[in-house]
DNA sequence: TTATCATTTGCAACTAAGTTGCATTTTTAT
DNA sequence: ATAAAAATGCAACTTAGTTGCAAATGATAA
């Protein structure tokens, strides 16, 4: 957990007190490159004490404030990933998750590659603000 | 429940042994152009009896035979609509989900509208073999 | 039709993820 | 340093979903 600084800033950032749950958590998810569960990040942080009632309202802290971002699975779990892309940019609110049927693993593309994105007008009655999509496949891991 | 004949056809067909519960949940799937969920289902069931578990595992062996398919949603609830067009014919396995954020109504669109289907070549590393679309806004009941 | 066998159903007990309330600790502002 | 506000940990609780099993029902063929 190298430059406490730039961690500090991101919590200040988005109006979130600084507390070493809340470092640990983020220090956590901005090393992934996929979308992590409570479990996962409960087992990934064992050197401080962290009750899972404090990891759930971290996460809802941090999903509330729009640093995270919490993905529905299929087998009805959440997963979380930061709103950060790798340079500290905000990814874009549309955008395309990439579901591993090997491994299930999900990853947040920061863009919907090839795609259109359909405006109200293309479907009848239906007024669309955002979008979602949600690719399945084999990931780079599995191949 | 008229038509019990083209009901007890749908089960055969997916070799589903016909029962009045299967009968009664296929009816409530077929009349509802939303995708509902066990609790949904349950509360539309009052005339017969029908247990919870009945009910969980009723909609395991829909979606398992490729009668139906459930969709998690946002809250972690699962919801199930079965993959006959309105006109008996199988929805293709890609397709588009409209989710109102206001009523939180869940719509299967049997096409993509207006949008590029990604394939493999179009995300460095990643194989895409299908997709789900999901779009976010206003349905026509909530205009 | 009736007998047989496999499947489905209902019930009760259980499991475990997630939530709530509250006393204590930590953070931030003055 | 002090005080107010917010975050944390713990225990108790809630509740959706699962499991095991005995009874009921459906499919098949005599
Ligand atoms: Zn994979
Ligand atoms: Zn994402
Ligand atoms: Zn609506
Ligand atoms: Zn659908």
């Amino acid at each position: 957990m190298l430059s406490q600084k730039r961690h500090k800033n991101i919590l200040h950032q988005y109006g979130l007190k600084v507390t070493s749950a809340r470092l640990r958590v983020l220090d956590t998810l901005m090393r992934s490159n996929i979308a992590l569960s409570h479990a996962d990040i409960l087992s990934k942080i064992r050197d401080i004490q962290l009750d899972k009632v404090t990891l759930y309202r971290t996460l809802d802290a941090f999903v509330k404030s729009g640093l995270a971002h919490k993905v529905a699975t299929e087998d009805r779990n959440w997963l979380y990933a930061l709103d950060l892309s790798e340079h500290g940019d905000t990814v874009h609110r549309n955008h395309t998750h990439f579901i591993c049927d090997y491994c299930d693993r999900v990853y947040c593309l920061p863009v919907s590659p090839q795609v259109g994105i359909p405006d109200s007008s293309s479907v009848e009655g239906f007024e669309v603000r955002s979008h979602e999509f949600r690719l399945h496949g084999t990931c780079p891991q599995c191949h």
